[in-house]
DNA sequence: ACCTGAACACCGTTCAAGT
DNA sequence: ACCTGAACACCGTTCAAGT
């Protein structure tokens, strides 16, 4: 996607920043350096800087356009539903840029973008009446999972047991029956199945309605902090 | 904790090891490069490759090693207190690592080690007697929390508000008026609460506490995948 | 005043030359 | 056979020299 022909017309920070976003959706992350983007740009590396003071601020503002795409919060009557609709929302994004997780992960400090992201999210909670007690924990508990994504760490492995050698089969059975037991059982709709065999939406919304459905029960019940008991092993 | 004098008995893999997590807990993860842990060993650069093939080994061999510090698993009667206090140990563990949960994040296929973890962590639920189905989505959901960290962002905010000058929390209550009054209310025991104002451990206890208290209530209720309705905006 | 090439201080890793 | 220095192909960014 990069711009061979455009650029007589002159550079501004959108058009740096679009061109970031769109290479590093074709080619990914590691393809994003100051010196491969100007060549993206049929610039000079140094020319970049006219409009973005360094390679951290040039991600921050790709992580900017990306959050950008996530529809505005809803107000209707079911915070419930608003709230959950948001998230979905930031998650289809994130499945289009995947990189922009990476990077959200690794800024050091929030962008004003992401702070007012985070803060109508948080008023969709307050708004369905919520303790601001209550919600400071929620906002710990759901963490990346506003932003559309979780940290899952690594796919739970391949999962196609059956197209793997038979002696690896055998020694992966032999060495984690766990892992291969749940890794065979999964009984969801065949059709909304992607890619590597795992049902990626099904999983985030078990995650998200698990969560978003104790977070109510204790809405309801009026919980409140010092119920939590911190040192005997209870549960909630 | 760099070994400047020792360095007379020869290098092996696991005095490489120990001095890369030594120095990565004392300098952080970016004071990592095979030039200054060799430097820090009193060594030439690529003696280091004689026991490490990569630099990309030597970050899975400090993992390895770290997650080596998580307690072994109980097999106490119940399992939701053995899994608890199973994911309480490997928090104390990445508390006293902080860099290993970024290269964890930033592994693309899981080490043996971590995969005999994550399996060994399944079979503590498999254990209670919850179905393979059941503990698929469980490990979906619980993601990086197995490790004992959590995906937060940006924690919050440093929180200090009564420290801001006044114009800057003005401006911050007017542009974020949910982040402030989240950040504002902090209810927790005085005495636990650590460094920047926010009682971490509380956050990550209410966490894992509300989704293994769904957990567990699913599994009583005979929890099936059919049950979970993918189209409604339903709550489990 | 604007633009930009060379240069600096780093990387991980290859490879050939030393012993 | 082992060890290691120089070198390669990259970085982000500074800075001075060009226009």
């Amino acid at each position: 996607m990069a711009d061979d022909s455009g650029h007589r017309e002159p550079l501004n920070r959108e058009r740096v920043l679009l061109a970031a976003v769109a290479l590093a959706d074709d080619a990914g992350l590691e393809a994003i350096s100051m010196r491969k983007l100007a060549q993206a740009l049929g610039v000079v590396p140094m020319a970049l800087y006219k409009h973005v003071a360094s390679k951290d601020e040039l991600l921050n503002g790709m992580v900017d356009s990306v959050i950008g795409e996530i529809e505005p919060p809803q107000d209707g009557p079911d915070w419930l539903a608003n709230v959950r609709r948001r998230i979905l929302s930031a998650r289809d994004v994130m499945l289009r840029h995947p990189w922009a997780r990476r990077v959200l992960e690794a800024q050091s400090a929030p962008t004003p973008v992401v702070l007012a992201y985070t803060d109508s999210t948080i008023r969709m909670f307050l708004a369905g009446g919520l303790s601001a007690d209550l919600v400071h924990h929620v906002m710990h508990t759901l963490g990346s999972r506003i932003f559309g994504f979780t940290q899952e760490l690594h796919e739970t492995s391949p999962a196609q047991a059956e197209e793997l050698p038979p002696e690896v089969a055998q020694y992966m059975m032999a060495t984690y029956p766990g892992i291969v037991a749940v890794a065979m059982s999964r009984p969801h709709d065949p059709g909304t199945v992607v890619g590597s065999g795992c049902d990626d939406r099904f999983e985030f919304e078990f995650g998200i309605d698990l969560l978003l459905a104790g977070v109510e029960r204790l809405h309801r019940q009026g919980w409140r902090s010092a119920d939590h008991d911190r040192d005997a092993a209870s549960v909630i």
